[in-house]
DNA sequence: ATATGTATGTAATACTATAACAGGTCAAGA
DNA sequence: TCTTGACCTGTTATAGTATTACATACATAT
């Protein structure tokens, strides 16, 4: 359950890849190809409709809703209901290679997709930036309160608003 | 930002109420009474409304939502218009009686209103008990390594779902 | 070829949340 | 006293998010 950090996973060489300037199609095209190794490896099928939705989901570090990414996958020829747009994202999520924002009722790529990581949330309400910080110290303080309650984590959830270091010059 | 802990505050001074056997009338009147005495400070105003929907979330350890909550406001002669519960239940959580589960889509109480604390939520799975958990160090973590990407946090939510002890108990 | 599990598509519905407007109450302040 | 303005409640209508149920198609393996 601990965050490993490998250095060949983009995500974790470069926690803050999201708010910097950085070259964005690589980026992208190798979350992909991580996804594509990862889910094969499964024994699981990266078929159209669910290659197209993490494709869309990692145009942008940012947070997408079903209801936007079911208008997007409509237009490409795709079914247009909901459940089209939900079974994509879901299947991403049980996957691990999308996070679902709570706050924001919406879905992200996940940018280290393949390592076991405890997402935390960095969400600019300026610039709509979503970033993966690393949260391995976060979780180990949040396990260590539940535990003073006997309490079992499984699942957390845990987000951030505020504003980027870009966001918080151009304010100024 | 920092928690203070008031031993006078009863979620202050046991974390883990939520979980563990408890005098519950006591702890609701109490809860209740503070709210009272906070929003007279503030020169606001805790309306039968407003008051009727705290005293309501404070019936348990639970989150509710916001359709419940309208049922019951509904049934005591209020509006039953969504308006009616919203506003009560954003009122109660800007002032900081109440806080927003976002995984629930849910309200809870707060169990320590007036003190400045961070919250953290354990949730439980199997008796959908909803506990405030202690947590200035998760915060303090969280905080840390958003400043590491220059990112300022203005709001957080950090929720945990899992199986409290009792359950866990249960379960085996 | 047939059976099985899985994936996609659609219709219908449930659940969550907000916008916009009307009327009521109450306490300054003219 | 009368008026003004702030605030609270209520209603209608609508927007946004998510799931259930069912039918069809497709892959793979006997
Ligand atoms: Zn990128
Ligand atoms: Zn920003
Ligand atoms: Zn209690
Ligand atoms: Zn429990």
């Amino acid at each position: 359950m601990a965050q490993m950090l490998h250095d060949d996973c983009p995500g974790c060489a470069a926690p803050d890849l999201a708010f910097a300037q950085h070259d964005h199609a690589h980026c992208a095209h190798d979350a992909l190809a991580r996804a594509e190794a990862l889910i094969a490896a499964r024994g699981l099928r990266l078929t159209p409709v669910r290659r197209r939705t993490l494709e869309i989901l990692l145009e942008a570090h940012r947070a997408m809703g079903a209801y936007d990414m079911l208008t997007r996958l409509a237009a490409e020829g795709f079914g247009n209901q909901p459940p089209v747009a939900y079974r994509a994202l879901d299947f991403l999520e049980e996957q691990g290679l999308a996070h679902r924002i709570r706050r924001l009722n919406a879905f992200t790529a996940c940018m280290h997709p393949g390592e076991a990581h405890a997402p935390a949330f960095l969400i600019c309400r300026a610039c709509d930036t979503v970033a993966e910080a690393p949260a391995t110290p976060v979780l180990a303080a949040l396990t260590k309160a539940a535990r003073h309650s006997g309490f079992v984590i499984e699942r957390s959830n845990i987000e951030a608003l505020g504003l980027c270091h870009t966001c918080q010059e151009a304010a100024a």
